[in-house]
DNA sequence: GGGTACATACTCGGATAGTGGCTGTCCGAGTGTCAGAGG
DNA sequence: CCTCTGACACTCGGACAGCCACTATCCGAGTATGTACCC
C-alpha cells in the first residue's frame, strides 16, 4: 500500500502559498523550479486540488494559483482525498460469499462482513486524525527561517 | 492509494483457520475452492504469513496451514504488515530540500518535515487501531451460522 | 508381523507473463494582462 | 489622454507513452503420509 506523491506536493504547495500570506496567484512553474519537480505533472496534482476546492485558479498572464479558504480551514483530509481519491484503501470484496463458502449461506450475509468493519474502523480513525489537522497547523510548526526564507525568494523573483 | 487484495485473503484464512478449532492442517487447494480464489497467488500470500509467524506450514500429505498463535495473539496488524510489508504509506521524499528550496538553507533540516511529520501521526493511528483488534475480535462478531456451516463443510469433506 | 520401496499429497522457492494505476510529457484551446500604436 | 490591437503569460483539458507494483501461473525440488510388497 503505498500513498501517490502528489499527496506530499500538493501539501509543501498549500503549506507555501499559506506562507505567502499574498493573494497574489503563483504559477505551476514556480512551484516546480522551487521543489524540483516536472511541472506538467505537478500541474495535474494542483488541478485536482481546485476540482475538489481546495485551490483557487486563476487564468491569463500574472495568473497561477492561490488557497481558495484560510488555512485553518483546510484539513490534510481534504488535500489527501482530492488527490487520491474518494475510496477506502481496504476494499471488501466479499470473498466470504463466492465460491463453497457462498453456497448454502441462510441471511448470515445481511450483516456487514466482520473482516471489513474491523479494516474500516482503521481507516476511520486514520481519517479522522488527518481530519483533525489542517494547513495552519503544519505552518506553525516549521521554523521560522524557512518561513522567511520562502518568502523573500517568492517576492524577490516575482518583482 | 489501494491495499493489496491479499489482506482480505489472509485475513478470511486466519478467521476460518481460527473457527475449526481444528489442529489438523488445511491445504491451499481447499481455501481456494472455498473462497473461490487463484490457489497459487494465495498460497504465496500464507506464504508471507508463514514467514511472519502468524501461521505455520506443514509440509508432505495431510499438510497445509495452521494457526502459529492463539487468535487473541494475532493482530490485524501483524496480518497487514506480513502482507503489505514494512513500508509506510506516505513517503516523505523530502522535497523541501530539492530544487531552490534547498539552496541557501541553514540547520532548518535538521528537525523533521512537518508534513511528514502530520502524516505519519495519522498512519500511527491506522496502526494502533488495528494492533488493537485481534482475529478473535472479528471471530466473536460473525453470525454463529457461519460458524457453523463452516465447520461442517471443512470436516465432512475432510473425512 | 515387520521392514522396505513406491505412489501420493502437500509445501517451498524461483522464474515468468499480464494488467492496471501512477508517473510524466505534449499539444491545442481559452483567458486575462500588458504594452504600444493610433486617434 | 483614451481606445484598440497584438504579443505574452498563464491555466484547462484531453491524449498518449513509460514504468512499477500487484496479480496470476508454471515448474522443479523437497518432505511427510499411506500403501503394497516381500521376507
Amino acid at each position: 500500500m503505498r500513498m501517490s506523491e502528489g499527496v506530499e506536493w500538493g501539501l509543501h504547495c498549500c503549506v507555501t502559498l499559506a506562507w505567502l500570506e499574498d493573494t497574489r496567484p503563483v504559477p505551476i512553474q514556480r512551484f516546480a523550479e522551487w521543489f524540483d519537480l516536472p511541472p506538467e505533472y505537478l500541474k495535474k496534482r494542483l488541478q485536482a486540488l481546485v476540482r475538489a476546492g481546495v485551490l483557487t485558479s486563476t487564468t491569463g498572464a500574472r495568473g497561477g494559483f492561490t488557497l481558495a479558504r484560510a488555512p485553518e480551514q483546510i484539513t490534510l483530509m481534504d488535500v489527501v482525498a482530492a488527490i487520491e481519491g474518494p475510496d477506502e484503501a481496504f476494499r471488501c470484496t466479499e470473498i466470504r460469499q463466492r465460491g463453497r463458502s457462498g453456497v448454502g449461506a441462510g441471511r448470515e450475509f445481511a450483516s456487514p462482513c466482520g473482516v471489513s468493519i474491523a479494516m474500516r474502523r482503521a481507516e476511520v480513525a486514520w481519517r479522522r486524525e488527518l481530519s483533525a489537522q489542517t494547513i495552519a497547523d503544519v505552518m506553525a510548526a516549521a521554523p521560522p527561517a524557512s518561513v522567511r526564507r520562502t518568502r523573500r525568494a517568492f517576492s524577490v523573483t516575482g518583482a
